[in-house]
DNA sequence: AGTTTCAGTGTACGCACGTTCACTGAAAGG
DNA sequence: CCTTTCAGTGAACGTGCGTACACTGAAACT
């Protein structure tokens, strides 16, 4: 059951508004559409056999194109998958933004971010996915693109750390603390990806309980190493 | 350059000693060597690709048989992979053999883990690889085992833990704060495996802090909880 | 000495792959 | 209205793949 996209002549654009204002129907806007279609299929196709296992040609077939017609939009698979890195992380990101609103007491800020990670990673399965499987995974373009993402993560949620009230803390030994912190994020997310939804609710409370005992004892490595 | 292995007759045994004892020369031991260089033929091809770019040809090529001859060893790729599955971790167990090694003081205890892990994944490189890429890898047998594996090793970590003078933790809070553990350590050896030499004394500071961090949460977070 | 076993050979098959090239025909634009 | 642009076409290519099948010849066994 192809997703066919490429219904030569959709609708033709009535005259009278589609001069006025530049819709930009049609050509430029079905080329977008080809191109969204292409990277759900590639999306879709990576989950069974990771980016390494993806054809050109399966993802024609998936999306109802001609495999030659792939190059109109991506001069190589490994291009497709850098675009599907960025989108990924951008899902990521707009996950962090949910987590920063409102941060109130400690607690509180634990039990949000492990409840805003949990839904994410349920709702942006596929992308959480891909960034799981890509991280190790075959091509060493994309695979060192998502490390870079990872990083840059970690630096901000370094940054972040650096507002609440853990003063006097190096930047080194926050970044520490970060890549700890993304770090059993990451392994949390895997995990979510792996389990049965009936075991969600275990996963999350570990998660939590493990975030917690991270921060305290963060703070307290901390109180006792600077005696 | 192969690793040509197939060398028909490679030697005649000398009948005085040989008909003594069996001393299982030739054709088991034959066979045996095959196998070896299969594994590590596909170790070594792995590295590049993961299992799913695996060519049961190029392994073949690489080892100096033909194709076919594969199938004397085994089924399929998927078998070779459940194979190397267990090699690797096999020497995931030396090396937690190595720690176990007189268990002093806690500090030296995280001293210990860390520079071993460190030096064990230097030295079993493709295997440590070969698992960090197949825990997400395309094959699901194989990705399942590799998951499982670490699951015992989760659970012999925390009947570890409960030894230590940790009195009163509940079974699921050990499993937690192993889980917790293992997580940071697969995360360790993926930064090591994929860093350059020149950072690796900043990966295994970086490390021990964490452990210590985390070994400190866990008691503090234990006390406060139970008060 | 005669028979059986079996690791490795060699050929041949059909299939999916990436990439090339010249093409078509509707949309965009002067 | 007439030209240009360009997303998608379709045939053709060479290559590497997994697997089938009948085979060989030395090692192992009786």
């Amino acid at each position: 059951m192809p997703n066919t996209v490429h219904i030569r002549t959709p609708k033709r654009v009535p005259d009278n508004l589609a001069t006025l204002i530049p819709v930009n129907v049609s050509r430029s806007d079905q080329k977008e559409r080809t191109r969204r279609a292409i990277l759900d299929a590639a999306l879709r196709l990576t989950e069974d056999t990771g980016l390494a296992g993806l054809s050109l040609r399966q993802v024609a077939k998936e999306v109802g194109i001609v495999p030659t017609a792939f190059y109109r939009h991506f001069d190589s698979i490994d291009q497709l998958g850098l675009a599907l890195v960025e989108e990924s992380f951008g899902s990521l990101r707009a996950m962090i933004r949910d987590v920063r609103q409102g941060s109130p007491s400690l607690g509180q800020i634990v039990d949000s971010s492990v409840s805003v990670l949990s839904q994410h990673v349920r709702d942006e399965r596929a992308h959480f996915g891909f960034i799981a499987r890509e991280k190790s995974g075959g091509s060493p373009v994309v695979r060192d693109a998502v490390r870079r993402e990872f990083q840059l993560f970690e630096r901000e949620l370094a940054t972040d750390l650096a507002r609440l009230p853990m003063e006097h803390w190096s930047t080194e030994d926050l970044r520490i603390l970060s890549n700890l912190i993304v770090g059993s994020m990451i392994a949390t997310s895997e995990e979510i990806l792996a389990a049965e939804p009936r075991d969600l609710p275990d996963i999350t409370h570990r998660a939590r309980t493990q975030l917690l005992m991270v921060i305290v004892g963060a703070l307290n490595w901390k109180s006792s190493a600077s005696h």
